[in-house]
DNA sequence: CTCAGTGCAAAGGATTTGCATGCCG
DNA sequence: CGGCATGCAAATCCTTTGCACTGAG
């Protein structure tokens, strides 16, 4: 998907909801796109000072109402954010113990059906409604180890 | 595991780390076994109300320090305490989205080591070494959907 | 003009820490 | 006795919110 194909959608999303793609708005879409993995508040801070640090946080709530954006929290205090699935391939995280850091990763399609059945068959045996599912990994980065 | 069992086995590795097994810390350990699944501070303290909260958190850390307990956090802005997987049957979690209650829930033995093996192989290509994986269901539990 | 979006500073809330006291070893 | 563990309260730190201002439509 082009920058320019994603910022449509996103538009879209939000103008279902009666919110603007603001400058802001846009410029964190393309941060966050630009990310090998969920990027911290601080880290999209880094990457773009041009808007404040409470504006990110209200501008990341609302990205994530309209389902643009996906908030995740890993281990350590601080929160973490991502272009949400739909705009994304289907994939997980591999999340450093030693520095935090957190990088994606994808799974042949064949596990992940299979991983895909077993859930839903696990689930199904405790009542429970499957939306989605969350696979991480936790160890030592190339760097760490 | 006994309750003894599991008493004697966080004692030594407690002791390991030259550090007591004290009766907050063996109530701790206690509220946690007989939950169903992780618990958030709130209901540890509702559960054992013996000790301060800050009590509860130096202890719960010490106890995640010497590899006793985990600490997990799911989406909400509570963390959660569970026995470290030493002293369960490895497990994962079934996530209310509407509630944010926390369950248990296992998987077979031949989807996990399916899974297993995928993930050691994913994250080998990234120079990544996996310590564990985390594999949680988001949805709607039985009372929520 | 109007009202959502923004920046700044102050408030909130889970978690941590300083300090004096109590208790185990 | 000596030092770790504990309670209480104050401090931290990420995150949220109040308020006044700006800018898009």
């Amino acid at each position: 998907m082009t920058q320019d194909d994603l910022d449509a959608e996103v538009a879209e999303l939000l103008s279902e909801f009666d919110q603007r793609y603001t400058a802001g708005r846009k410029r964190l879409v393309s941060t966050l796109s630009a990310g090998a993995g969920p990027l911290t508040i601080t880290e999209i801070l880094a990457a773009d000072n041009t808007q404040a640090q409470s504006s990110v946080y209200r501008n990341l709530t609302i990205l994530e109402s309209v389902g643009a954006v996906t908030r995740i929290v890993t281990s350590d205090e601080f929160a973490r954010y991502e272009l949400a699935e739909r705009f994304t391939e289907h994939h997980h995280h591999l999340i450093c113990n030693s520095c935090g850091s957190v990088e994606d990763f994808a799974l042949d399609a064949s596990v992940e059906k299979t991983l895909d059945d077993a859930l839903h068959h696990a689930a199904e045996r405790s009542g429970f409604r499957v939306q989605e599912h969350r696979l991480d990994l936790l160890g030592l980065c190339r760097n760490c180890s």
